[in-house]
DNA sequence: GCCAACGTTGGC
DNA sequence: GCCAACGTTGGC
């Protein structure tokens, strides 16, 4: 059973042109319990990812993405050099986890938010919409998936 | 275990 | 760059 998701980036680290000349990346970084949780314990392998730019001019769905490996520890957090460094994550008992993603396709354009929000009725309850709305890796209904990605393919 | 203070996110 | 919303921290 395939799930979907919607996990945010900023372009001006990582963007959608990124993950495809990378093909695959590592999800590092992530620092919210709730958005490790669906990483750690929810996310496989073959499920599909909306990648949206936040913090973008404008903020949108920029494309599509799959997870290539599920759940495991985020190494960056034991290193002491990296910015998302953290001395609570122990190697024996990690705090903190990740996945990789593969690139599956770029949008022609991208989805801005504010088209999203026009079809509230048709994608309401994506938590993207919430106000307040701050976590970086949301789950995302099927049908809700379906619509943007065909939306995307315009 | 409450909650004020603080830091971060992210749209605008 | 502002600031509302929210998660986390730490004093009590």
């Amino acid at each position: 059973m395939i799930s979907y998701w919607l996990m945010k980036s900023e372009p001006s680290s990582y963007s959608i042109d990124d993950l495809k000349s990378d093909k695959n990346t590592y999800w590092n970084g992530v620092r919210n319990f709730q958005a490790r949780n669906f990483m750690r314990d929810t996310m496989r392998v073959g499920d599909q990812v909306l990648f949206y730019h936040s913090s973008a001019e404008p903020p949108g769905v920029a494309g599509v993405a799959q997870v290539s490996r599920a759940g495991y520890p985020d190494f960056t957090a034991w290193d002491k050099k990296d910015s998302h460094y953290d001395p609570k994550s122990k190697q024996e008992n990690p705090l903190w986890y990740m996945v990789d993603i593969a690139f599956v396709e770029k949008f022609p354009r991208l989805i801005p938010l504010e088209t999203l929000k026009a079809n509230e009725k048709l994608l309401k309850g994506m938590p993207v919409l919430k106000k307040g709305m701050r976590l970086s890796v949301q789950p995302v209904e099927k049908k809700h998936f379906e619509w943007v990605r065909r939306c995307g393919k315009k």
